[in-house]
DNA sequence: GTCGCTTAAGACCTCCGACGTATCAGGTCA
DNA sequence: TGACCTGATACGTCGGAGGTCTTAAGCGAC
């Protein structure tokens, strides 16, 4: 193995065995290097890699510190990753969505607060009755964030966060070629909204279903 | 931004955009530092983070080339990622598993072949009456791997797959600690395995739920 | 002609030392 | 008291020198 490779196993040992916590700073290059026995350059490919996927936090000038290595924070990697997934594989990550979505938003119902309700309310009003597709699937976007937030999973949070990415460009399309997606989008959101006011979790699953299902149905029908 | 972070993105650029694609070989180190405009110690700490997760396939003496991209290998990294959570995360990261495991059982009990039927029978005589507790996870492991993969969906596949590990010690606690709970496990799989052969997917789902629950309740209390 | 070994080229691996740049703390001066 | 300056510290970047591994071409024995 690469002395390289070395270090990052080192140093997630370190982090795992709990000799270094979140929020710690790590010796200064050069001693960490030297303590490892590779050199500064190796030891920096090392650290770089574990910054890249915010384990590690590099401040130039200051030192190297330990995130804070909160689910959130570590699952933001995971739309990096996702970035790179291929058109081909979109079906996939809609259906795992498809999955966790209605899942969480009937957590939500159980869960979320007035003032949320009233947030994700004003939001829809901004929005009005006839919105651009950008605007809309950016709206759609918060939406689904706020009401996931309130199913009180960070994990779950961050993951959907993570898969809703891909599945944007599919939307906009959809939102650009599809006679009434805009329309259908805007009422769906609406029921979904009165379905958490009602505290109503199989109603709000349902919608949240019913609204992933039918992009996912598009999608199957285009392709 | 620093030139290794704009290195990172170019790379990831050339990806996207198609210019590199999944399996080609990237110009040679310092073919490449001289293209971007940086030097071969600051490139090499971007391929290094990009190798780190699975979007670059490194081989000394050869060359670098992008790997196949398969969502399967992409969520790999996740796994690495999750090693970092905190234990205190086990039960958000439990909630996700509860809902995403069973889902895919669902799924697979209509698309599972009676060949992997015999196998997961096979695999549950092997293991016999009274296993160890380490030999018991690691085959429950297995054993809802092969389900999962029987759904269908890889992204599903590898999520599953990278969110199991950091529950699999709050697992084996337990077997150690709870009465019954070993037996209890085998019965649950035996009726999980019943269910997948009666290609009923309500039955199959409610039995993965139970399956996952007993283990959270259990988690719950314990905290 | 085929198989196996040798050899050389190509590409990544590791290290060193030097200099640039950003941050922070402490001291100085109005 | 507060703004500014300055030095120490730590990360950022670079160029170059060997080292090691992979591959494939070259070559001889069977």
């Amino acid at each position: 193995m690469a002395v390289t490779d070395e270090a990052i196993e080192k140093i997630k040992g370190m982090i795992v065995s709990g000799a270094l916590r979140p929020g710690d700073r790590l010796p200064k290059e050069s001693e960490l290097a030297a303590d490892l026995g590779l050199s500064r350059n190796s030891l920096r490919e090392a650290v770089r890699a574990l910054s890249l996927i915010r384990i590690l936090d590099v401040r130039q000038g200051d030192g190297t510190y330990v995130t804070s290595l909160d689910p959130q924070l570590l699952l933001e990697a995971l739309s990096f990753v996702v970035d790179f997934h291929r058109d081909d594989t979109v079906l996939e990550f809609l259906a795992v969505r498809r999955i966790l979505e209605p899942a969480a938003t009937a957590m939500a119902a159980l869960r979320i607060s007035e003032q949320q309700l009233d947030a994700l309310t004003a939001q829809l009003d901004r929005l009005g009755e006839d919105p651009s597709v950008e605007d809309l699937v950016a709206c759609d976007l918060e939406f689904h964030r706020g009401i996931v937030q309130s199913s009180g999973n960070s994990v779950l949070c961050s993951l959907l966060d993570g898969l809703s990415g891909p599945t944007t460009r599919a939307r906009i399309w959809r939102g650009l070629t599809q006679e009434d997606a805009v329309g259908r989008t805007l009422r769906e959101h609406r029921a979904i909204l009165a379905a958490l006011r009602d505290r109503d979790a199989e109603a709000a699953r349902s919608w949240a279903t019913v609204h992933i299902a039918s992009v996912e149905q598009w999608l199957r029908s285009t392709l």
